[in-house]
DNA sequence: TTGAAAGCGCTAACAC
DNA sequence: GTGTTAGCGCTTTCAA
């Protein structure tokens, strides 16, 4: 059987409030914060968390509700937040809805029967309607990499500026010279794709050239799904010179594509990736590439979590931060002129 | 302010014992049910599960502490059981101790501190020392893909037989003729590793021929681990005709490496990789190579977890399960005879 | 089958 | 600064 507080009460000879005090940083006397501490150690005294939050109703957990978590740009913003948050005492229910608005719905239920204190969400439904019982409930809802209008000012996101980091890309490639840019993009329909194919477009606009509808492709952001479109593109009569590839497994498939093709880059072909520098970095050729901020992503998303949960005010100050990327110049584009 | 079950109790006419026993699957008068079910709907009424933890000592709520989240097998393993315990109505807290036993070690305290009811692990500590805490309050553990000798009685563990996944690999090889057969593994010290290395020297001795060590290369589970590996034994003054690769991300980084350096395959080398038989299934060359039964893991933990947990024994039927891998023929590998 | 009542272990208002 | 006390919303004897 566990200590409890009375025990410390007993054996200190204070009353529950004094020590209760004491866990709660409150002014207690030195003499008795001794006292304490040393019945603490002796008893082994460890706070029942369950008593704690039927009092406070509080859980001192969120719940993190992502599409999918075999995937790199998700996974090491998780690593990122759950680090922040677990310092901070939060401990974090991850709930993989597999990209399936249903299964989102669920988790997010579910979520609210476990009473999180607050919820980070990558959306699947572009609607927002999964996360009505979390809103009704008044909790805070942080939203990563995806916004969703319908919910605008009742929530805080963290996006990055995806139109100009697609704009930045396509721009160099247009600078350089190619006129012929083939796009992988990720699933239609999903907010970071629209913005990137939106920057696609804006670049190819500023430079007054009509983009080719058949060098747009839609996949899914998965490495199978970049080969499978970077060998449509390379099938094409006429093909791109370049390629820009919006998200790392499929910027991975790409260059397996290629490479399987006997496409050497520069020469034949030029390319631009996204994320995860460090290793792409260590490989020949030197990819050029979007790298989004993912720590500062993860980091964002949890301190504004954190400072929403410690607001007591009747509405919270919710935010959209919106952060840049940077196009890391490597030598995988040829210039043509 | 959410409904009790005080104010079913009062719009019912019932008593307090009625209402729970009808949540807890007691025998409740048909007309009493129907009284119950709809005050429920009327008041929106869900049950408090912090009462319910205090008095219960039952958080319904696991934890799951692990090396890292950026790789394949584990996010896969960690998908599956997430969906099945959730299922169960279990919460699935997730730690990434980043292979670093010292996370390790606070990342169970921090579970403890929150009640989980059990605990799974892919240790990172090879002592099992970190696990002390929750042994002592007697949860269930699970252990994944890594056994800890040390333990052995006191917990469960899901595993693979690696030995004989590493000696059918390399098996295949020698009859194939090779006999210069490139080993990438993971880190060094770590169970899987030496399981693997174990089996690739057992095959060498069944054919009697003695396996060169510079063959034999300790990496870190990682793409860029597995590319910087098959280079290096691409450099050596006498190369292996084939090579055995001993994860995903390992077997990728191989991929890229011999892409770049122009070799071609079965023609200039043979490879065996491992795990997401799908993926690699997709690609040309069909890459021959072992299969784990990654799903079958996932399941395994998360129902062994879910045994444990709903046995009221004194001491829990512990049980270590080894699952068996599947070598995959593709024609990645040449016969040399 | 049902109801009354005691508590799980904590927090916080209040009085001292 | 400290102690007393009344709950938080459930579960679970026990008696009816």
């Amino acid at each position: 059987m566990a200590a409890t507080m009375k025990d410390i009460a007993r054996m200190t000879g204070l009353g529950l409030a004094t020590i209760s005090k004491y866990f709660n940083g409150g002014n207690v006397r030195p003499k008795n914060r001794k006292l304490i501490e040393d019945a603490v150690k002796a008893l082994r005294f460890v706070p029942n968390e369950f008593a704690r939050s039927l009092k406070t109703r509080l859980s001192r957990t969120v719940g993190v509700v992502i599409p999918e978590l075999g995937n790199q740009f998700i996974t090491s913003i998780i690593t990122t937040m759950e680090d922040i948050l677990r310092k901070h005492d939060y401990a974090v229910i991850v709930c993989d809805c597999r990209t399936d608005p249903r299964r989102e719905k669920e988790a997010v239920t579910f979520l609210m029967h476990k009473r999180v204190d607050g919820l980070i969400n990558m959306p699947t439904d572009t609607t927002g309607e999964h996360l009505k019982p979390a809103l009704d409930r008044g909790i805070p809802i942080v939203l990563v990499d995806r916004m969703l209008k319908a919910l605008s000012g009742k929530i805080s996101a963290v996006v990055v500026d995806n139109v100009d980091a697609s704009e930045k890309a396509t721009r160099y490639l247009l600078e350089a010279g190619h006129e012929k840019i083939g796009l992988i993009l990720g699933n239609e329909g999903i907010y970071t794709t629209q913005k990137r194919r939106e920057g696609y477009l804006n670049a190819y606009a500023e430079f007054n050239i009509k983009p080719r509808k058949e060098f747009i492709r839609f996949s899914d952001y998965t490495l199978e799904g970049g080969y499978t479109k970077m060998k449509e593109l390379l099938a094409l009569s006429i093909q791109p010179t370049a390629v820009f590839v919006t998200n790392y497994e499929m910027t991975l498939g790409t260059i397996i594509a290629l490479n399987e093709a006997f496409r050497s880059v520069p020469d034949d072909i030029s390319i631009i990736g996204f994320d995860k520098l460090d290793m792409f970095g260590a490989m020949y050729p030197n990819l050029t590439l979007v790298k989004q901020p993912q720590n500062a992503i993860g980091e964002c998303v949890a301190k504004q979590l954190l400072r929403l949960l410690s607001q007591t005010l009747p509405d919270p100050l919710n935010q959209i931060i919106t952060l840049s990327t940077q196009l890391h110049e490597g030598n995988s584009v040829k210039c043509l002129k």
